[in-house]
DNA sequence: TGAGGGATTGCATTCGAATGCACTCGCCAC
DNA sequence: GTGGCGAGTGCATTCGAATGCAATCCCTCA
């Protein structure tokens, strides 16, 4: 019925489990024979080894837990397709959590987390600081990725974001821009404060007012009447599909852009390249992030005494259609 | 060092190991008082069952591995949206595979998830016919989704191609074009092959000739030209991203859509209804789908003997800009 | 021939929780 | 008062593989 041993396959070959065991480990020193034995018989049963069982002596599972917050947006499908190979490239199994945003979900999702010996974890996920303790508690390493710690307690992997909105600011202004509004993000997001610092620094007196959105496309929309009667002759998106919506909006009420007004985007994702937004846009080497991030895990794993350094890398501006710096 | 064991808990309670495993087990039965030490015993060490342990005795992870195959789009990161909350709701837990497209890969796959004792298996992946056995072999159910099995061996919910399909081509002609050009996927591709035989069978004389894409938004801006050269006054593709490509192709050779040609997706992904692309498509009841097929595995689950049915759902044709019918 | 040594191997135990079985209560009915 | 019943509890075992330790084997070299 249920599938086979390794004692089943023991008695096949003619050995002892232990034998069997050595020969699926790693670091299992077996004789040449016996090894070949203990295979032909594993292959004649369809023998696989049951990693729950094993990881109850190692205490290892191998997997490793993705957090993200699935905020809307076209930004963290392509996270979640990064994660997966890096983490299939590392070795490891890929178990992919959601909060929806919402923050006590966190809570539930690292209890799980602890319940199923999780070795490590990869949140992009915005957690309270009273939770701090909690997460300490799961005992497991963390990398944030996309998200910094206030209190550098965890490592994490980030996108320089402030000096690049500076820098996108001032090309703006260089540019001859003078009126420039800005869409900003949710105001508890991490990236969002910092590439707002960035931008009002930048713009310094071209700055004209600032609209609150929630980096989804419907608000970008939705904003465009909204900003179109501030008489801007530039719009700086805190993401690109807020962007995204405000170009659609904007083009509802026959406004062309770039002609019009300049629209720019941030985070460069795969969707704001598309020919119809061609986006000017801050792109984030998020492949690299991405694979920093799982990187310094495995190493926190193998050696969970010493700290991870954690990252910060830089992004740089893609000019493209929509806003032609 | 390690967390508390229920051995602990038992101790600290003045209670036997088993009770403290009743307490945490859904049904077991415990007197109140006991229960009550347990549970407060427990909370003081921080105690949380392993469920690693659990799952080795039970026979049970509730654990559900994904498998999508990633190939490049709007469309599979949606799905696996959908299938991490639709398994949420189910109180499952996700590892998530990509196969990149590579079919042995999903080989590779099935081999973890039978290491690993996964409980059931969601696949929106094409596997070789040779590979019915192995996949039988992990003795795991099976739903596929957005898939069907020629062989009828495994049940899958999927949405019906080949009408709708022809339902769209239909109305083209009634809507006066008379000169269409598609845009097929990859022959490999299930739906793909099923709405190119609808597509075929509702133009009748209006077919001019096919393209083969690859379903990725490249192809479909790559081939703008050539499929312009055949002076075709409509495009029918077999999925949103390649339409969305073959918009912004024809864009840059100044040519309108839909003033000179017109241009229809399939799908009814996110990105095609961006106001920029605004498409004409076949927009499946991706929620539904992922839902009923999450639920079906589920019972699939709790009685194996039991077969599951399968669905088959109705798409509906969304009217869009790209292609005013 | 025999001692020494390295390489294999097997035994027994361990990981942490679930569970069949036997046992102990307390309580009721006759 | 005693037999009986049922609810709670604990003991001991089990899941499947990993591993420290001791036993064994085969060689080598004196």
């Amino acid at each position: 019925m249920g599938s086979p041993t390794s004692y089943d396959v023991a008695t096949r070959a003619g050995v002892s489990q232990s034998a069997v065991s050595r020969t699926f480990s790693p670091n299992g020193k077996v004789a040449a024979a016996t090894r070949a034995k203990v295979i032909k018989a594993a292959e004649e049963l369809g023998y696989k080894p049951n990693l729950l069982a094993r990881s109850l002596i190692t205490g290892k599972t191998n997997m490793v837990a993705a957090i993200v917050s699935q905020t809307s947006g076209r930004f963290y499908p392509e996270v979640v397709q990064m994660l997966a190979s890096a983490l299939e490239q590392a070795g490891k199994k890929m178990l992919l959590f959601y909060t929806d945003g919402r923050i006590d979900r966190v809570e539930e999702v690292l209890d799980e987390i602890g319940r199923y010996q999780i070795d490590g974890v990869i949140a992009t996920t915005q957690f309270a600081p009273d939770r701090r303790e909690l997460i300490r508690s799961i005992g497991r390493p963390l990398m944030l990725l996309n998200r910094s710690d206030p209190k550098q307690e965890f490592p994490s992997v980030i996108c320089e974001q402030t000096q690049g909105a500076a820098q996108m600011a001032s090309l703006l202004v260089e540019a001859g821009r003078s009126r420039v509004v800005l869409l900003s993000g949710p105001n508890d997001n991490f990236v969002a404060r910092h590439r707002m610092m960035g931008a009002l620094d930048g713009l310094g007196g071209a700055y004209l007012d600032t609209i609150k959105g929630d980096f989804s496309y419907d608000c970008g929309r939705k904003f465009a009447h909204q900003i179109i009667s501030m008489k801007p002759d530039a719009v700086m998106c805190m993401n690109d599909s807020m962007a995204m919506g405000v170009i659609d909006g904007l083009d509802q009420l026959q406004i062309r852009v770039p002609e019009d007004v300049w629209v720019t985007g941030f985070d460069g994702s795969f969707a704001g390249a598309l020919g119809r937004y061609d986006l000017t846009t801050f792109a984030q080497p998020l492949a690299d992030m991405v694979s920093e991030a799982v990187s310094q895990l495995q190493h926190l794993m193998d050696n969970p005494e010493t700290p991870a350094p954690g990252a910060v890398f830089e992004g740089t501006i893609r000019v493209g259609r929509s806003a032609p710096l």
